[in-house]
DNA sequence: GCAAATTATATGAAGATGCATAGAATGTCA
DNA sequence: TGACATTCTATGCATCTTCATATAATTTGC
């Protein structure tokens, strides 16, 4: 087996990077998708002074408020006591309100605040617009076919009671 | 507007998440989806004695090593400080290996180890079979299109050079 | 109704991350 | 070549996150 000419003089070429691992691995490929397509959204969140936990917090009591600490973790794929003391950080900033639960001494119930919800409802419009032009250059049905495959793994993976 | 009998008594029923924005926004359900996804293979870089970000690395890096720390910062979506510290502390543990660049003194390269290839071998073939096993109640023309689509979206908001 | 088990949040200490910037090497251009 | 701009990594400090566990409330089983 000795080498043809092609095999005599390897300037190593460093070639990496294909049909790669990293390139086809699916847990990856939506993490990296995932901050590609929030990338560019960051800097209006910043410019609203939240960081991105707080935007996805204050989005998601958007939705509905009341959750527990243990729910909003979920929600916002963030650990209990990251949340406990976002949460504590965030009442003090006024950003949102704690209140005791009527029902389960054990449960503090986030909710919103006036304040949070002037600082994210600008930001909700923002970012629909942002998704809209992200979008824009697929088939509206592949970008139906994504986010149903997306919802399929959501839901058999990791249901809302995680 | 007297009150008919349905807004009488309000037993707050919480009806939240329903249709919400949180649940259609794209980039929020490719990072819930990537969590899904990568959450249960967690334990098994984690009984490795890895976090998460570890395991990008060194997963990364057996796609082919002599990555820079930015090339590697934007591999595997971390800040380039974050990156320069955890290559420090992953060359302690024998993880990895950084070398100087002949070429360019500003930059340092980052190699595979030994030790590191022994750890992250298992967890590669480990994480195929995951990936299969995630997969396999999907049609496979559907992860098909799941997959180029994410391609796209990297591509398109993501580059390499990012 | 009580003890034990379970659930939910909070907290302390240790470690990791992020931001701004410093330091060092290279590139550019007159 | 020399000054200036740019690129790449490292670092200090403040902040945030994590892990383990404490505390408190509720539920379960007898």
């Amino acid at each position: 087996m000795t080498a043809p000419d092609a095999l005599a003089n390897p300037p190593a070429p460093v070639v990496r990077r294909q049909g790669a691992f990293v390139d086809d691995y699916l847990s990856y490929l939506l993490a990296r998708a995932s901050h590609a397509v929030y990338k560019e959204f960051d800097r209006e969140v910043r410019a609203a002074g939240l960081n991105s936990l707080e935007w996805r917090v204050l989005a998601t009591l958007s939705d509905g408020d009341g959750l527990t600490i243990g729910e909003l973790a979920r929600e916002v794929i963030a650990q209990q006591p990251t949340l406990t003391k976002l949460v504590l950080r965030m009442e003090s900033a006024g950003l949102l309100e704690r209140r005791a639960s009527a029902d389960d001494g054990r449960k503090t119930l986030v909710y919103e605040s006036r304040r949070g919800r002037d600082i994210v409802g600008p930001l909700l419009a923002a970012s629909k617009r942002h998704e809209a032009i992200v979008l824009a250059s697929f088939q509206a049905q592949d970008v139906k076919a994504l986010k149903n495959i997306l919802h399929g793994l959501i839901e058999r993976f990791h249901p809302r009671h995680d």
